[in-house]
Order: C-alpha cells, then structure tokens, then sequence
DNA sequence: GTGTTCTTCAACCATGTGGTTGAATATGCA
DNA sequence: TGCATATTCAACCACATGGTTGAAGAACAC
C-alpha cells in the first residue's frame, strides 16, 4: 500500500494550498456536489471555479460523474491519505520530541530577545 | 478547529508542493543544516536555494540562526502538526474506506506474502 | 589591510497561476 | 423545434514562482 506517491505530493499539496480548493473540499466532505453548488460560495466566475475543480481532480482528490447536463463531484480521500501519511513522517517532532524542542526553541528566543544582534546604526 | 485559521494553512501547503523543499525538510530532521549544505543535494544555485529556504522560513517550518558567517537551520514542526491536523479532518474518508476494503487488501496481503516490497518514502 | 568563504540581494527571464469575458458544447424542457 | 441550464473552452491579463547571473555584505584567515 505504500507506493512511490512522491510525484503526487507536488500536485497534491499544491491543490491544498488554496483557500478555495480547501473549502471545496469541506464542502465535499458533507455530500457529492456539483459544479454550480462548489462555486456557489465563491465571488468567482463558474470558468475560474471550474478550474479549481480541475486542480483537484487533476490531483485525484475528487472524482467526476457526468449525470446529464450536470457534473457530480465527490471526494476521493487518497491523496489526502498519502499527503498525512506523508506528514506522519515527522510526528515525532511535535509527540515525542516537543517538549525538549519546543523547550529549546523558547530558550533560543528568549536569549535571542535578550541579546539583539546586528542593531542599525541608523 | 473551524477552518479559519487558515492564511497559515495557504503559505505551510503552498512550501510543502515543492520536491526541493520536502527534501530540505528530511535533511532537517536528520539534523541542524546551514544554507550551504541544505543546498548541496540539488543542482540549483546558492541564490535559488536561499530562496526557498526563505519560502519555509516565512512558513514557519524552520528557524534560523546566525552564527557567524553561517545560517543554521532547524525545522520547527508547528506548522507540520497544523497541516496534518487539518487533514486528519478527512481521516474518516480514508478510515471507513478501510472497513469496506479491509478484507479485500487482506486477501491481496496473502498473494502476495512472497512478493517483495520495495518502496520508498521519498 | 587583502583575500576567501557563506549568504543574500537585485535585476532579469520564462513559465505557471488565478482571475476575467465571451463563445461553444451538451443536456433538459415546453 | 426553440430556449434555458450546466459546464467547459479559448483568449487574454496581472501577478507569483522558480530559475539564472553578477554584485554586495559580513565574518573568518592571513
């Protein structure tokens, strides 16, 4: 089950790094939508919406059933799943490890506030 | 929890769509890297890499810290744990999925129980 | 001081992205 | 048939992105 899904990651994450795509699938994640009813919360045209939906089925993230004149979409979570998979790879930095690093990390700051380097002479 | 925490979540994805910087981001957490030696695995120059060293930093994923003539980087996990927050939202697409092809994915485990495995997360 | 190393900055370039508008396509309905 | 609905396509635009090169700063070494 775990596959070369590297390539993926590019398109996925960058259909995740949209406000608009996100809330498409928000809204996905209730029930099946169509075109319109994904556009609808938006101040956009239905051209632009729709290449929002083509970012994400492009990524695999929904899939699309032609029902007559209109398109169903519904949401395809496995790129979701891989880009958490993906993401589980460092949680030991924030579970195991967070105390002592987030420990350090403040302390840094802390000495960084202190002491300021690098001060404009202007 | 309700979305709306969301102009991080644009900058965190948008840094995670790049193969460049998903790289710099498992050097991290081998260890500490200055500029220079997370740019040396790829064949970009120092400026291109500074920039997308830059692109993680303004992210939130790693810190930076100056000594001397070197700028050692360290990955801050907040913004990891915040996006694999929000995709465990969907958790229950790909978990309930898991129920219906649990017993599908037993039956190909036991073909291929022989088979070799190769695989690799990136 | 001079020179070398580490990194960023500035300018530039090609391509990608997200948006628009208007026309085209395809389906549903009277 | 004719018309409205649902969606995409094509062309275009402004801006962002990722890359380059060359110069500029700092910090170390001599």
């Amino acid at each position: 089950m775990v596959e070369e899904h590297a390539p993926h990651l590019d398109t996925v994450f960058h259909a995740l790094g949209d406000a608009t795509r996100r809330r498409m699938l928000r809204d996905l994640a209730q029930a099946e939508r169509t075109v319109g009813q994904l556009a609808e919360p938006f101040a956009i045209s239905l051209a632009a919406a729709s290449k929002h939906i083509k970012v994400l089925e492009n990524a695999g993230m929904i899939r699309r059933e032609v029902r007559g004149r209109t398109h169903v979409c519904r949401l395809d979570p496995g790129p979701l799943a891989s880009a958490h998979e993906w993401l589980s790879m460092y949680e030991r930095f924030w579970t195991d490890r967070l105390d002592a690093l987030d420990r350090l990390l403040r302390e840094e700051d802390a000495r960084n506030a202190e002491k300021p380097q690098g001060d404009s002479h202007e």
